[in-house]
DNA sequence: CCCAGCTCCGTAAACGTTTACAGTAAATGT
DNA sequence: ACATTTACTGTAAACGTTTACGGAGCTGGG
């Protein structure tokens, strides 16, 4: 674990000066000659550039940021597992935040961009704060969102769109007959918990449902908040004959309590989770699930950010991903639901950000 | 998006020199005037240190690489989820890479060490040739490595016990009354593949019960290709009354299979799986399996990491995480395995890595 | 009155690259 | 034979920090 060799080292026994080095590494014209002396003795010395000191000169780190509230939610691994390749193809590294949904956080890390030890940040947050969008603004180096950001904010886009997500499902239970049909959701602040709910009250009154305070219960985006919320809505109303959850993991909470309490899924209640993720189709049984496209968002979101450190000038983009329903036993039964489905889905829409008379689309 | 400010703007807003600066900004003695006259200066630019000119100084990135194989297998997001929180609270940030278990990709992390992007890093391979061995010898910086490596290797360790967890899974089934108990498994020329292949002959062993090669079944860790190998498995051999899984993803595949064959879990066939994934805990029926601690694993490897950064010089230690069986449904049946439990795990013990005479335990 | 001992600060070197510029030597043109 | 071009190489500055060193100014003791 020695002092590595630098281009001093490999300009000394080459007997040619560190320029000359240099540009035999970047493969700049050279002499033959020369080439082959700084060639061999790299070799021989085990040279390997220094990133630290190129990024110095340089000004790029060939680093990307990916902030994300939890990297214990399966959206948010679905997102990684897609920016991954895309970068490691164009030759960047990923570098991890979890943020747990501290603002604080966020904004640390948004600040921290000016340390410039990436060149550029990918962020999804839960909730976007008059400081998000300010940090955003003055930010010193390229950020990608994942996640609604007010209209005509100057930023990098991809979106969900959770308002159409919650239709597919709200109308899948309606065709199946269901016309009591309870809500549990997350937290009202957060923007896909905003956007969600609003989207249920309007799903339900296009279908001519009435909306009913009752059967309506607001958690936290995690399993065992959900199987709160599910039993504090059975406890309190009867006759409730279908469950949307505003994400899988609340719906896998919901499961749990049905199942005590002695109800079939779906005969008895119907129920619809959210996100799509690797859960619902392990779950029993296996989850009727809305996917928002995580995967495609992270993708999306990643090509975004390498063609904007093409062209830092250009337009804000705005890329929004069109849900899907996955239907599974949850909602139609065993026979019916067979075996796990790939869901098809539409490319990506793109336009420009300025464009947006958009759905809430809520994220993830 | 402009040019930031550098100590050098400070210096000459605050009329001081760039030395005082960087000594108010690192909190060596100053005068107090001085202090208040570079703070203000800072405060009104709006300064950030420059991460790369810091490091390329100090010999210190504050960074740690994660190499896995697979991002999107829950072993690893559970070793992640420990890394992050444990790093951050030093003051590190966390660079992800995904190998997909290709060797040249891991070497190619190894050697990129020597770029000194990072001050150190922890790699779990799948396989670990005399090529890694060579290049963890020879590596830049610190390294830990999750799983096997060969005895006396001198280098920071943290190895799960997968012989014991076979074990303590053949010995529930043995309880339960099983005998004729398959062995789904994973490539055999990977480390976890081989150590579960000779624990499950060990464990049969020791129970008396007879090694049959017809009831074994060799594929990958991935849930088709668990599908695949119980259908072959059944197809071959009757009278089989247990699976033995070395995977909670394989396990997953084999119960489709076994439900779709019109096979009871557990009546008919008791199933177990390995890692106590998420996964396990949200299927149908809920899976027995046997954690072999990614979480603790991940945690140990990133203050193994922490400890070296600390003291370069001292001796490599090997962290054995121990086993625990966390029974489900699928091997006892619905009514008595109640709710999730939380399982109980004794504290990883420590010891240093060359009095290794150790079970093979494989990882993940 | 001089020097020792402080405290504080500025100068400059260093970290390992890249790169503008100038210099050398050979090759070519007149 | 000399001027001009060409092909290559070396010197040195720059990127933004940290830090060893020494100098300036002051206090206090002899």
């Amino acid at each position: 674990m020695g002092e590595g060799p630098t281009i001093t080292t490999i300009a000394e026994r080459a007997g040619v000066s560190i320029a000359s080095v240099s540009r035999v590494l970047n493969g700049l014209p050279t002499r033959e000659e020369t080439v082959r002396r700084v060639l061999s003795a790299a070799e021989e010395l085990g040279y390997v550039r220094n990133a630290v000191a190129r990024s110095l000169k340089s000004r790029r780190t060939h680093q990307i940021a990916f902030a994300m509230a939890d990297i214990g939610n399966p959206v948010y691994l679905a997102m990684v597992r897609q920016i991954q390749p895309v970068l490691k193809a164009a030759g960047y590294r990923l570098v991890l935040h979890s943020t747990d949904a501290i603002v604080a956080d966020e904004i640390d890390v948004l600040h921290s961009l000016g340390e410039r030890y990436v060149d550029g940040l990918i962020m999804s947050p839960l909730r976007v704060t008059d400081e998000h969008l300010k940090m955003i603004a003055a930010a010193r180096a390229p950020v990608v969102i994942i996640g609604s950001v007010p209209d005509g904010t100057r930023v990098d886009n991809v979106r969900a769109d959770s308002r159409t997500g919650v239709r597919l499902a709200i109308d899948h239970l309606h065709a199946l007959g269901r016309r009591r049909i309870g809500f549990l959701n997350g937290p009202l602040d957060t923007v896909p918990g905003a956007a969600r709910a609003a989207a249920y009250r309007e799903a339900l009154k296009e279908r001519g449902l009435p909306y009913d305070e009752g059967i309506v219960e607001v958690g936290d985006f995690y399993r065992a908040a959900g199987a709160r919320a599910a039993r504090a809505l059975l406890e309190r109303a009867a006759g409730v004959d279908a469950l949307m959850c505003a994400n899988d993991l609340i719906a896998l909470g919901a499961l749990d309590v049905l199942r005590a309490a002695g109800l079939r899924v779906p005969e008895d209640v119907a129920v619809v989770g959210m996100d799509d993720t690797d859960l619902a189709a392990a779950s029993w049984p296996s989850l009727t699930s809305v996917s928002l496209g995580s995967a495609e968002r992270g993708k999306a979101a990643a090509e975004l950010m390498l063609d904007r450190l093409k062209d830092t000038g250009r337009e804000p983009r705005l890329v929004t991903v069109p849900p899907v329903l996955a239907v599974r036993a949850s909602t139609v039964g065993q026979s019916a639901a067979g075996g796990p489905v790939p869901p098809v889905r539409a490319l990506p829409a793109t336009r420009p950000a300025d464009a947006a008379s958009d759905p809430q689309g809520g994220t993830p």
